[in-house]
DNA sequence: ATCCACACGTGATTC
DNA sequence: TGAATCACGTGTGGA
């Protein structure tokens, strides 16, 4: 028979539309020299059973991809995929700009009330705490100002 | 180049009459009725081109996926759809918390200055605003002890 | 040497 | 009518 090699040639070669010369000429690539058991016919079910397994689960996992992501344009499987790397990326950017926001948010939330003053509130009262000099203190006024009217 | 025999492509010699001896019930695939014209032998060359390309379209959408997707447990393809489509739902999830959060943080920042108190700081001195019957006010337990005292 | 995953060609189907 | 996909069986190479 002279189509062995050009079944399908796996990753190595491609195509070669060019080979004229199918004389005898043996592959010099592997050692897979033996030849199809031509009488085995009950061998094949196996593998053609597991390949149609392997088929449907693939299948099976396209179908659950067509779930997960909206906006699909056409229910083909390329296209399926490149919505999915399209959708997939653009959560990956969402994700990316809101940590970052959170981080800006908490950094300039965390580093005010730190320093200068701190307001705690209580069942009935609250409790004020502030670091500055006596004279500029806004109670201090106050209680002047009382003092000079009584 | 001498492609057509029957040893690639096996469905051409024993594979579709109509039936197959299967005991199993097996869902009627609604076969179309129609001779396949046997006399076109240059468009099969352009069948084969076309899914070729196809394939490697599909192939290509498959490598750009294994780019995006981290923690690839195995170059499989169809682990790989597995693990994209476990990515994908923890990003969307991961996306839903931090909205969530941070709608709880705004509202629960926004809803708690509003009705009780006012606190707000100016350059060197702060304005304390507050909404409560005037025996409660902390200023005033401090300046009843101050005249108390004086 | 058995299983697994892949690429291939091809018939069938749909637009 | 063709072009684009899909599903199928098979050959093959790697663990």
């Amino acid at each position: 028979m002279s189509g062995n090699f050009s079944s399908t040639a796996g990753v190595s070669s491609s195509e070669r539309p060019k080979d004229k010369s199918l004389a005898q000429i043996d592959e010099r690539k592997p050692r897979k020299r033996g030849r199809k058991p031509a009488n085995g016919r009950e061998e094949p079910l196996n593998h053609v059973e597991a390949e149609r397994q392997s088929r449907e689960k693939l299948n099976q996992w396209f179908y659950t991809l067509r779930a997960v992501v909206p906006n699909i344009s056409k229910m083909d499987k390329a296209s399926l995929l490149g919505d999915a790397i399209t959708y997939l990326n653009d959560l990956q950017m969402k994700i990316r700009v809101m940590e970052t926001e959170k981080q800006m948010g908490n950094s300039s939330q965390m580093q005010f009330p730190v320093p200068e003053i701190d307001f705690q509130e209580r069942h009935e009262d609250a409790v004020v705490r502030m670091n500055c000099p006596l004279d500029s203190h806004p109670v201090s006024d106050v209680i002047r100002t009382l003092k000079e009217t009584l």
